[in-house]
DNA sequence: ATAAAAATGGAGTCGCAACTACAAAACGAC
DNA sequence: GTCGTTTTGTAGTTGCGACTCCATTTTTAT
C-alpha cells in the first residue's frame, strides 16, 4: 500500500532522513495527543524541522496523515508478524496476548491501538485514509488467519474451523479491548477481552 | 452522570426543546461526519438556531460535547437495556446481536458505535470526556453482566462462570466489530465478531 | 397589565493553524 | 571547482471556525 500515486522523484539520504523524522514525530504526537490536538507546528518542533521542510515533503496535512498511516501500519504489522507467523501453540498465542497488554501498558494506556485510533478519527473525515486503514486491518486479519491456519495444520486446532471468521473475531476483541483500556486507562480490559478469544479457541482444539 | 456541575437554573419548555434540538443535531453531525468535520456553524444550521442560542445553552464547544456524550449514552444504553434486561435465552442474545448489526446497517456502516467513536476521538483530547465515556462503557458492561447473571440464574449458563469478565469480552467484541465494520463499510465484521462471542457463551451452557 | 427573565437574531471580532513566498545554504554530479 | 538540484530558514498571509456583543422579541410570574 503506497501512499503516493506518483512516487517521489529523488530523495537524497538526508532528505529521506528528514522525511522519516517528520512522519515519526507526527505519528507519535497524533497517537499521544489525538488527531485534533496535534498541530502541524507541534510536529515541526518535535521533528526539528521548519514549515518549509514539512511542505517540501508533503503537499498538505492529509498527505502527511497518509504517510503516518503507512508508517504505523508497517510498525504494528511488523511487531505482530514476528509473533504470529509460524504460530505453533497456545503458549505462543498467550505470549502474543501478553505482548499486546505490555504494549499498551508501556504507554500507560494512552493512545490505544495506533491503527484503531487512526481509523476512528479518519473514517468519516477522509475516504482515502479510511480505505488505507481498511487495508491495514485486512493485512492484520490475514496475519491472524495464517497463524490459525498453521495451528490447524499442526493439528492444534480442529480441521473444520473457519479460520477467516475466527481471525475477524480475535482482531475485533483486540481492537475493542484496546479501546476500552484506552478509555479506562486500565489494561485489564484488553487482557480480559483477548483472553476470552483465546479461551474460545481452546474449545476448538482437536483433543477437546 | 450529569454534565453540568451547577445544574442550569431555569429552562422554559421552549428552552429545553431548543437545547435538545442543538444536542440532537450535534450528535448526528458528529456521528456522521466526525468530530473534526462537524463545525459549530453546521450544527447551528442543522438545529435551526443562531450562534447566540448555542452559547446561551452551552458555555463552549466542550460543554456541548459533554451534553452529546450524555445524549448518546442515554440513547445507546436505552436501546440495549430493552434487549439485555431479563435476558432469558440464547435466542434473546441472537436477537440482540441482530439488533446491533441492523443498527449499523441502517447507517450504511457510517459512524460506527456512537460511544466508541466519541471515546476514540476524545480520549486523548479531553480528560473529562474520557472519564464520562469510561462511565458510559461501565454502565453498558453492567447491563451485559446483569443479563448474563440472569441467564446463569435461570440455569442457562454454568454457575462457575465469571460474568463480569465475560461482559468485558462481549462488549469488546461489539466495539471492535463495529470499528472494523465502520472502517470497511461492511457489517459482516460485527456480525462475525459478536457471533464468536456468543459461540463462546454457548460453550458455557450447563448442558454442554 | 406590567415588569423581570429568558430566548433569539444578526452582525460582528479575533486567534490561530494551515499554508505560502522567496532567498539562502548544502549537496551531488561531473 | 561550478552548476543544477535538493534542502532549509525566515519571514509572512489568509481563511475560517470558535466565540462575543447588544438589541429585540417572547415568555413567565404576579
Amino acid at each position: 500500500m503506497t501512499t503516493q500515486l506518483s512516487e517521489r522523484r529523488e530523495l537524497t539520504p538526508k532528505g529521506r532522513a528528514t522525511r522519516e523524522r517528520i512522519v515519526a514525530a507526527a505519528s507519535d504526537l497524533i497517537l499521544e495527543h489525538g488527531m485534533e490536538t496535534a498541530k502541524l507546528e507541534d510536529i515541526q518542533s518535535a521533528a526539528h524541522v521548519s514549515a518549509s521542510q514539512l511542505y517540501h515533503y508533503f503537499t498538505d496535512k492529509s498527505a502527511l496523515i497518509l504517510a503516518v498511516i503507512d508508517h504505523q501500519t508497517a510498525a504494528v504489522l511488523g511487531q505482530h508478524r514476528e509473533r504470529l507467523e509460524r504460530l505453533d501453540s497456545f503458549d505462543a498465542l498467550e505470549e502474543w496476548r501478553d505482548f499486546i497488554v505490555a504494549s499498551i501498558e508501556s504507554m500507560d494506556c494512552v493512545g490505544g491501538c495506533p491503527l484503531g485510533s487512526l481509523a476512528s478519527s479518519l473514517a468519516e473525515a477522509d475516504p482515502i485514509a479510511r480505505a488505507a486503514l481498511a487495508d491495514s486491518f485486512a493485512q492484520w486479519q490475514d496475519l491472524l488467519r495464517d497463524g490459525l491456519d498453521s495451528m490447524r495444520t499442526r493439528g492444534e486446532l480442529r480441521a473444520d474451523i473457519d479460520t477467516e471468521s475466527l481471525a475477524v473475531g480475535v482482531l475485533a476483541s483486540v481492537q475493542g479491548g484496546l479501546l476500552l483500556s484506552q478509555t479506562r486507562r486500565d489494561s485489564s480490559a484488553v487482557r480480559t477481552a483477548v483472553g476470552m478469544s483465546l479461551d474460545y479457541l481452546r474449545t476448538l482444539r482437536v483433543s477437546s
